[in-house]
This record gives structure tokens, sequence and C-alpha cells, in this order.
DNA sequence: GTGAAAGCGCTAACAC
DNA sequence: GTGTTAGCGCTTTCAC
């Protein structure tokens, strides 16, 4: 249990000079400083987090607020912040919602206990006057994927109504008439972004939308299967689907296939997301992508400026990251860019 | 910046008293507990736990070290130790090593720093002697999926020799002769159990192993694809390949394909692991289960209830989980139970 | 450049 | 059942 008395004693200084060494060793003399630093290092000593804690109100640790842990695109925006995290010396802790408010209410609460310095949130379903709150208790928050609060809180997305159209321009330019959509949950904006870019796209080329072949869908590579089970027993068949993201693009091709129809040939599949998955399945899907991880890295840097920036002399900033496409087999194109598998 | 003074003298009555009510309410008198209750409601204070942890030395925090998060395998751990900790009131840091020494030394040392109450341990890269250091320092340690240390420090883990005979033994029963192995990495004491499961199956059954039929791979998909490639270009090539785990059999799967090879047809595959993405690609993949999420939930219990338990009362436990054949299309197997997709 | 001491917010021993 | 107060380990102000 070395304390700072220790090193102080050892050293034959006070603890303010210890102190000092600690957190501004421009202040001790280089021969004092040197002392202490060796005393320091024989005895292991690293100075108490609660009681510096108690002084500095900060605990040099982040979180990160997810809705699932089993979609690989939240544990891709985890591996960017982890990266940056740890090689800045924050701790990360992880937040895993599920969707339900009642756990993100919870987590909320226990992080602004903690003194968490940051937060990262990925998703919420808490109304956006909860979510301005967490910014009154100093901890310091980004959005991440959306932007519904406002000007003030720093975000970092990308425009996924922008990539939806690309998705169904896709199509369209493939030659499908009759496109369905695997909607994904309400409650997320992207989502909601997404349906928009899709309704927007299908109006701008005049293409009618059967109200059976839109259908909700819950994010997960069952409610995939589902949603497409559906969809092929609907009166006319859709040639072309596009789903919401990867994992119910994924659930989706698994539940034709198993109707005995053909992918791209009888229904073509584009998702969103481009996780590694999507270049295993068969066929490989064509998909929208968007830097997850890259996102992650800028939205943790982002944040950790924040929180290291003495006070108010920070503007927000509003990071903006474009969608591409990433074609592969499922939708019949033929110019696909050759893989590296 | 609501304090216990404050909530003191708003209630009429001592901080030490609120302080009673917060660690030790039946010491207080119903009607003064009640009282200070409502205005700690009202108020909104809660004690700050830096002052807490300063008495305590109790964070409320456990880690999970886990070397990959890509790794489905892993995530589904990290599923299940966060959904026990939210529940018991923790908070879960979580520390990616990336299988790099430094990186995990570093994170050990910020753990203990910290005082974090607890760490599971997933994988290590760290020598034995620095594992059992961790222990000193007043952290519980939890070990998963290995136990290389000692009897005294608790895990949780499954026997991964015993699986890899499962699926040797199978692939044997289909009759399948010339069976390679696609080795996981060697610093993972997990790896080494499958690779002396394989070759005591083999033995066992007087099979011979090819030296050219053991490839070495890294745990991940690309490193599955790279060591197929190398078995598809022996010269007698494998009837069936054992992979060590799920991403390196589909990664070889992908490979094989490729090189115009069909599985099950020309080359069995089978895994370890029981991904999601098993039951996703093509064919489906026949592989070794073992219950991960339930794992981390039965880790995380045991590891909340030695930090909470009042001392060394504790006995360190050791559970034991048994792996078990998941049987898909990958070994070419008629016998298939009916999936749900 | 250095030391003495107050104070961060809380808990618990001790006194009543 | 309740209050007074020392003390957890550190930082920082104020003297020197």
């Amino acid at each position: 249990m070395a304390n700072i008395r220790e090193v102080a004693k050892l050293a034959g200084v006070s603890v303010a000079t210890v102190s000092r060494v600690l957190n501004h060793p421009e202040r001790v003399s280089d021969k004092t400083r040197k002392k202490i630093d060796k005393i320091i290092e024989q005895i292991g000593f690293s100075p108490n987090v609660f009681a510096r804690g108690l002084n500095f109100n900060r605990s040099n640790t982040i979180a990160l607020i997810i809705p699932d842990i089993k979609n690989p695109v939240y544990t891709e925006i985890a591996r960017g912040v982890e990266n940056i995290a740890h090689k800045k010396g924050y701790n990360l802790l992880l937040c895993n919602t599920e969707k339900d408010l009642k756990k993100e209410r919870r987590y909320v609460k226990m992080l602004i206990d903690k003194k968490i310095d940051g937060v990262i949130l990925a998703h919420t379903v808490l109304p956006p006057e909860e979510v301005k709150e967490i910014t009154n208790e100093n901890v310091k928050l980004l959005l991440f994927g959306f932007n519904i609060i406002n000007e003030n809180i720093s975000s970092v997305y990308s425009n996924f109504k922008e990539g939806a159209k690309l998705a169904i321009n896709h199509l369209i330019n493939l030659g499908y008439k009759n496109i369905a959509y695997i909607a994904g949950s309400e409650n997320h904006s992207e989502n909601r972004d997404k349906t928009q870019g899709f309704l927007e796209a299908m109006k701008e080329h005049n293409i009618p939308v059967h109200s059976k072949h839109i259908v909700q869908g819950n994010d997960d590579i069952d409610s995939g299967y589902l949603a497409a089970l559906r969809l092929s027993k609907s009166e006319i068949l859709p040639d072309a689907v596009f789903a919401s993201n990867d994992l119910m693009a994924i659930g989706a091709i698994s539940a034709l296939k198993n109707e005995g129809l053909r992918v791209p040939e009888d229904v073509a599949i584009i998702g969103y997301d481009n996780i590694d998955m999507a270049d295993l399945v068969e066929p490989k899907l064509t998909t929208v992508a968007w830097p997850v991880y890259k996102m992650g890295v800028i939205a943790t840097r982002i944040l950790l400026e924040e929180i290291e920036s003495t006070d108010e002399e920070n503007m927000a900033q509003n990071i903006f990251l474009h969608p591409k496409l990433k074609i592969r087999k499922s939708c019949g194109h033929e110019d696909r860019v050759s893989e590296i598998f």
C-alpha cells in the first residue's frame, strides 16, 4: 500500500513536492525530481485513483453505449473506440442496452454517478431531452451515427438516406422494378433515414411501392429471415429487396434459399453496413459500406479532445462521412470488382 | 453538486446519519430514515464514487480481457458478462488485447491502478507468474476457458481436448482418412488442448498424420483461408479438415470453393465454437459447440460472489462444461438434425 | 523550490 | 438512535 506519504518520507521531502512531480514536474528542481522519480519507480507507487478523483472529479474513463453487441457493426465501432481510448490512457466501459429503455436509462445514471469523462452514444431509445441532460453533468457527449439533438453536441455520422438511395439506384440501374424493403427498427434514427431514402429514390424514378413490399424487421438475422419469408409469400414476388442492414439481408438470403428461390436470379438482395460476413455468405452480399471502424476512431479522438480541452474554448464538431456502394454478387451485377477472396 | 452535508442540513441531522441510511439503514429509526430518503430522492443526491472508493477501496467495476473483439466467441462471452454485471450494479471495462503482450500488460496495470474489483481473463499472453500477481492486488481473478494457474483461482472452462476428439471421431466415423488440421495460435492454451486432442484421436484410430497436413493458423478468417489454400495445393489432398475455430473453418471453406473444390464432396470441413455464422455459410458448418454465453454468465456470477463475499471464506470454484457436436452440412452427414432456418 | 495545512466527500469509531 | 470527528490519499493555496 505504497502511498504518497511513504514516497515523501523516503525522499526526505514533503508530500506536496511529490505531488508536484506527479502533476507539475516543471515546478520542481531537477535534482529532487529525479530523486523522487527514482523512488516512485523503485517502490512501484502509483497515485490512488479515488483520491485523485476526489480532487479532479475525473475518472479517465469513457463509455460506449450500443444497442446490440451481436451486431458486428457495433463491435467494429467498439474496436475503434477501444483502440484510441487505450492509447490515450483511458478505460472503456461497454454498455449494451439491448434497445431497452430502462436499461439504457439505468446505464446513463450509473455513468454519471461514476463521473465518467465522456460517452459515445451509438444508439439511443431515450427521448432527446434526456440525452441532452447528460451534458449537464460534466460528462462530454458524442453522438455516433446520428445527430438529432443540436449543433452544440459533437457527432460523427454518415448519411444513411444517401446510402439507401445508393442501394435503390443500384437496383434500379440493374433493371429491377419490384423492389421490396425490409425496414430496421423504427426507434433508430439511422433506420428512419434509410426508409426516407428508399421512398425518395423510388419516387424519383416513378416506381410504385407496394405496401406489402415494405416489411418491418428488427435489425437482427432472425427478423430478416422472417421478413423475407413473408415477402416470398406475397402475391407479387419482388425481384429485389433492400434490407436496412446486412444482418437482415443475410437472414433474408437464408430464407429465400430455403424457399427454393435463387439469389440473385429470382430475387436480388442488397444490404447495408458491409460487415465481414457479407463477403462470406453465398452469394456474396452487395451492400452499402460506411467506414465504421474509422468513425469509431474519429469519434473517440474528438471526445477525448473535448475532455482534455481546458473548458469551453472547444467548438462542437460534426463530422460527416459518406457511404459507398460495395458491389458483390447478390444483385447479379457482372462488373463486380474482384475481391481478395 | 449535492453532497451528503447538504442532505444532512436539509434533514436536520448529521452527516453520519445520512451515511447510515446509505450503508446501514437498519441502524436508523424509521422516521428519520424516511425523511432522509425523501430528501435524497428530491434533490437527486447520490454519493460521490471517489469518496466512497477512498473509504472502501472498491470501484464496483469489473473488467473483461479478450484477445480479439472481432471473434464472435468473445463478444458472446462479453454479452453474458455484461448482462450479469449490469444486473448486479457493476460496470464492465472492455479490454481488447489483440494478443499483444505489451497491451495486455499495460491493461493489467491500469486495471490494478483503477482498483477494479475483479477481472475475467478470457485469454492471456502473459506468463503465469504475472497472471498470478493480479490476485496480490486485491483484485479477484477468474480464468475463462483455461486454468493454467492453480486450483486457488476460480475458472470456468470447457474441455477443448475432448471437443477436438469429438470432431475428429466424427470425421473418422464418416469414413474420412486423410484428415488435415488447421491449428490456432499456439500461445493460447485452448488451442494447444485442441491440437493434443487431434493428435490423440488420430493415434487412437491408427490414422497417420502427414506433417504437411498440419498447418498453422492465427485464429482469424484470413488465416483459415490461407491455410486451406496451402492444403489445397499439397501433394495429397486431404479429404477432411478440422479447423481449430469456426472463423478459420469459414475462411477455409471460402478458399476451397475459390479453388474449385466442393465442400463436403471433395473436402469436408469441421470447425469449433458454433458461432452464429456457422449456420449461414454454404455449406452450413458442422462444428463443436460449447456454451459460451452461459459460461460468461456463470463466470460473472462466480466472480461477483467472490468480490462480495466477506473475505477468505470463499473457496475457488472450477466449473467445467462439456463440448458437444453440432452436425450440419459441411461434413456431408445425412442424419442432420433439422435446423430452425 | 519547498513545506504546512486545508479540503475534496464520505465512512465508521467512539461518545453520548 | 444520533452526533462529533478523524481519516481515507491526494492536490493546491499560501507562506517562506
